[in-house]
DNA sequence: ATGGTGGAAGGTCCA
């Protein structure tokens, strides 16, 4: 099973995008996140009328996020530990019997010290709640998502100008292993893999064409699901794109 | 260099 993660900055824009990458990447789950589209606006007839099946939850303008796969959800969670959301970040999806998939958008924090930053260092914490109480339901159990934190150094382009700063903080990657602590492994990781490979470059300044890029997507797995992981990249294909987002597909494979 | 670009919305916020 091909199990991918893809932050797509707006679905509407990158609809075509996303259907034509769905067929060349033949991926069974693709997790989405910035959809900026409300439930009633959503463009589920065109993701049906592709063959595929489709949760999602989103909002005006910010957030959203949707998992769009091959295989039917047999059952759908919308609320972070019970509680309605305003923030429309969390979806948590089950298949089968023995699959779970949570998609994550996690909070930006705008810059280290801001309101946001402690808004998302406290998003975080309740996420880490909810996933310790919920990972024994299912056999296998992956978080991915659009974390917005580079897990170490090598996953930044340069290190020591993104020192300390948002992104990159460690407060934000000790949030984040905290989640690992779980039982999870950043499945990007357990091969060997290329220097430099990053999931997102800055629009600004020639950032993808420099190669100016951070790694902030990614799949985690359960030590079930890692065990079965048979390979793990990033498709730097759409950022090519006219018009593309500003991050690129990621992609796990298990063997399951 | 404290800018730059892109999306949603229709001024400004967010990333």
């Amino acid at each position: 099973m091909k199990i991918a993660s893809w932050n797509v900055n707006s679905l509407r824009v990158r609809l075509p995008q996303v259907l034509d990458w769905l067929e060349k990447s033949d991926v069974d789950i693709l997790a989405i996140q910035e959809t900026k589209v409300e439930d009633c606006s959503f463009p589920i007839n065109d993701i049906t009328d592709a063959g595929f099946f489709c949760d999602y939850i989103g909002q005006k303008t910010y957030n959203g996020v949707t998992t769009i796969s091959k295989i039917p959800p047999k059952e759908s969670i919308k609320l972070i530990n019970n509680e309605e959301q305003e923030q429309k970040r969390f979806l948590l999806t089950r298949y089968g019997e023995d699959l779970s998939v949570l998609n994550l958008y996690v909070v930006n924090g705008h810059e280290v010290g801001s309101d946001k930053y402690e808004y998302k260092l406290d998003w975080l914490k309740k996420i880490k709640k909810h996933i310790e109480n919920d990972l024994k339901k299912t056999k296998y159990y992956v978080v991915l998502g659009d974390f917005n934190i580079a897990p170490n150094d090598e996953d930044i382009y340069d290190p020591e100008a993104w020192k300390d700063r948002i992104l990159c903080s460690k407060k934000e990657r000790h949030a984040l292993e905290e989640i690992l602590d779980l039982g999870f492994t950043d499945s990007f990781r357990i091969f060997d893999q290329d220097k430099e490979l990053y999931s997102w470059w800055d629009y600004r300044t020639g950032a993808f064409r420099r190669n100016r890029g951070l790694r902030i997507d990614l799949i985690l797995s359960n030590k079930a699901l890692s065990d079965k992981c048979t390979s793990s990249y990033i498709d730097i294909m759409p950022r090519e794109n006219e018009r593309p987002s500003d991050h690129a597909p990621v992609v796990s494979v298990f063997d399951i």
